[in-house]
DNA sequence: TTGCCGTGCCGTCAAATTAA
DNA sequence: TTAATTTGACGGCACGGCAA
């Protein structure tokens, strides 16, 4: 898709890309043109192009009448292409990376020959790579005005009140006492695991609100950015977790595992001081017997397979919101073909009046 | 009602791509 | 160079439509 906006020639089975470069000297110019097989167009994987000479036919080709290209491939075939919509038509779909297209008169062609081989190991190189949808939609975005951008962040688009985080990452996991895994996002999303076999039953996912009252029968977990001694409080239905930062100074029979730079958190019950259970903060250095290891293991592949998970939602959210993008560029360049036709025919009917 | 088929969504893996 | 991120591919599952 990143190829759209150029000029795609089909022959023979084979695609072709071309950039429509006009020399200010010479109306007679060479252009390079990518080619590559349509395979490689579903995998995004394009191989070295070979070139092919474009010459434009000199005469007639000026604004206002259609240009007439001929094509010659590397077997010796000529194309000829006649383009309809001229240079003042910009391409509506703008190639995310647009490739410097070796433009050369003829009677250069010879002494550029050094200089095409290292072209074409850039081009190669640029054109090999996959951009992401984000890249790819932003990048349309900010050529063609209109296209939304990709958010870093989910949009309003997702129905999500304001005032919930819903960035679901996982910076932190940690274990409790009774085994339960805890995965705090940056963003506010708490999942809370019961250990099964396979470590990922039970997974429950609780939404964190800064302020506002909570929808009916949602799991609300209310988060309060700081207190007064300085620990930021996760409540919970039935417990309340208390983190705390390593810097600030709480009651030492409270603390379990105080380990390096990870903060240390805690579960209460909301009626009383007392833990109801302590949470373990695992730091590597402090791994030793191989039962740990193999903990610190299923805990990072856990760890990866949430991020995993989420990055996968994304992308494909991605995905959608680009084919969406994608649709309604196809509508808009229908419209316009439709015009373009309409306008082809009034200055037909103009210029060809009817004789009896 | 049942079996089949198409579609959509999800989780996971692996490879490609990007960022530091 | 390496770690993190992104995305294509694959398999599984659920759901709805349709014919037998």
């Amino acid at each position: 898709p990143w190829l759209c906006g150029r000029t795609v020639i089909s022959a023979l089975g084979r695609q072709m890309t071309m950039e429509t470069v006009e020399s200010q000297q010479d109306r007679s110019v060479t252009h390079s043109v990518a080619e590559h097989s349509s395979a490689h167009m579903q995998t995004g994987q394009i191989s070295v192009p070979t070139l092919a000479q474009v010459s434009v036919a000199g005469s007639g080709t000026g604004r206002g009448s259609p240009a007439v290209t001929l094509v010659q491939l590397p077997s010796g075939q000529t194309v000829q292409v006649q383009g309809v919509i001229q240079t003042p038509h910009p391409s509506v779909i703008q190639s995310p990376q647009i490739q410097t297209v070796q433009v050369a008169t003829i009677a250069e062609t010879d002494d550029s020959a050094d200089s095409e081989v290292i072209d074409s190991h850039k081009r190669r190189e640029i054109l090999s790579r996959r951009p992401s949808y984000r890249k790819i939609l932003n990048e349309l975005s900010s050529d063609v005005p209109g296209i939304p951008k990709i958010e870093e962040e989910k949009s309003e688009e997702e129905g999500t009140p304001p005032n919930i985080a819903t960035m679901a990452v996982p910076t932190s996991i940690y274990q409790t006492s009774t085994g339960q895994y805890i995965a705090i996002a940056q963003g506010g999303t708490i999942q809370i695991s019961n250990p099964g076999s396979d470590g990922v039953q039970g997974l429950q996912a609780l939404t964190m609100t800064n302020s506002g009252a909570p929808p009916p029968g949602a799991t609300i977990v209310q988060y309060a950015a700081q207190s007064a001694d300085g620990t930021q409080q996760f409540f919970v239905p039935g417990s309340q977790v208390v983190v705390q930062d390593e810097e600030t100074d709480l009651a030492p029979s409270h603390m379990a595992a105080a380990t390096g730079d990870m903060p240390t958190y805690q579960i209460r019950a909301p009626t009383t001081a007392l833990p109801q259970g302590v949470v373990m903060a695992a730091s590597p250095g402090s791994l030793h017997s191989p039962q740990q290891l193999a903990e610190e293991a299923t805990r990072k592949r856990e760890l990866r397979l949430m991020k995993n998970r989420e990055a996968a939602k994304e992308c494909r959210r991605r995905k959608k919101e680009y084919v969406k993008c994608l649709e309604s560029r196809v509508a808009v360049l229908e419209v316009q073909n439709k015009k373009l036709i309409e306008e082809l025919e009034t200055l037909k009917d103009i210029c060809s009046p009817k004789t009896d």
